[in-house]
DNA sequence: CAGGCTAGTGACAGCCACTGACAGTTGACG
DNA sequence: CGTCAACTGTCAGTGGCTGTCACTAGCCTG
């Protein structure tokens, strides 16, 4: 939770090339990942094709996951400082959409400042299609929504651990998330105008379907 | 999802010596994860403890996750079950709600016919305070949704991948669940009674927690 | 700008989860 | 009782990951 939301300036010739190998390992590995398959790559193909050895892999990426989850965390932690900064007179709910639709409309710069999207789309994929990432990915999910629980929560000044209503309502929320996050990731219509509108129309959903009788 | 509701009697000599090392194996591994820690303890340590090889260990539990998880499988299994048969005429989120119910009041005897019931509730802690396998966790619980959110579906004649009512039901629902699991885990107040009542509670909560205003 | 300091690296050795191949052993069953 | 198939042990190997240690190259101070 605690990620940098821009890649700090290299200052430095040291610096400057430590990023560089950074960047060549993420990419790589993302373009392994997506090629070949997550399983089926190894750290020591990955490390061969950047040219360092293994054990240099492993000083800039604590796991082989992590390098798989590199660029979500930037996303991920985007919208946890949107939904910090909505103004305290928006209700929860609308304060969460607000937060989401100001991150969908700005999440595309960020990311190719990183990588291509096009090879974030398909990482993104890979990791639902991936058991073991999938894993990995719904618990960090769980930590990001009780980092917005909390927040939610402050603002509405109630006590996280005693009123459930903020964990409710950031988990169904987070269903919500993850469905367009999916849809994204396969782009079967990714404009921009087309997530808002399908985000909209899933958290309209959302009172509706806990009603008692849906006929 | 396909999971024997409860070990089958044994019929030959074979099947029963297998059946008691598959036994051993799981109780000596539970044993040891609640005592050492998940990580900390070897599959070696635990084929050893029990006098097979490690390859034994391996033909009984496809990992060593799989142990960890063996009887929360089952009782999944029973609560999934149990929503099955709910009369056609419950609207989803009460069928749910007795499923649970009734669930709950039959877990520990199903429980005990394998392993005793402190070493699963020691289990479960672990589980959830042992990242690697919260992750499994959590993967395992979005399966069992989404299993639980076609049975709904069906029941109201739905198609879950058009109607999203299903899924964000279940999903919430979901949400209490695990909140219940984990309390249970811990047995802050473990009677069934307590139970019942908490699951009751945040059902309550679901509802006015996705309402515009909360005050 | 020389020379020391240290961050970053490679090479190597080792742990542990897991897998395949092969051979030995032992219940099952005619 | 003998044969067959199931179950098991052994061994060798792969891949993720970590500790150690020596070395090099950027940095900084005098």
């Amino acid at each position: 939770m605690t990620e940098r939301l821009e890649p700090a300036r290299p200052t430095g010739l040291r610096e400057r090339k430590k990023r560089r190998t950074r960047d060549s390992l993420l990419r790589v590995a993302l373009e392994l990942f997506t090629t070949q398959g997550y399983e089926r790559t190894t750290v020591d193909e990955i490390a061969d094709a950047v040219e360092v050895s293994q054990r240099t892999f492993f000083r800039y990426f604590a796991s082989k996951e992590e390098v798989a989850f590199t660029v979500v965390s930037m996303v991920e932690a985007r919208f946890l400082a949107a939904v910090r900064e909505r103004p305290a007179d928006e209700n929860p709910l609308t304060a969460l959409r607000n937060a989401v639709t100001w991150a969908w409309e700005s999440v595309d710069e960020a990311i190719e400042a990183v990588v291509p999207i096009e090879l974030h789309m398909r990482t993104y994929q890979m990791i639902e299609s991936t058991p073991a990432l999938l894993a990995v990915h719904l618990r960090r999910s769980t930590e990001l929504e009780d980092a917005i629980a909390r927040v939610i929560a402050e603002r509405e000044g109630l006590d996280v651990d005693t009123d459930l209503r903020p964990r409710i309502a950031v988990a169904a929320f987070g269903g919500v998330m993850r469905l367009t996050g999916r849809m994204w990731g396969r782009r079967e219509d990714a404009s921009l105008e087309a997530i808002r509108e399908m985000t909209a129309r899933c958290l309209d959903h959302l009172e509706p379907a806990l009603g008692g009788d849906w006929h």
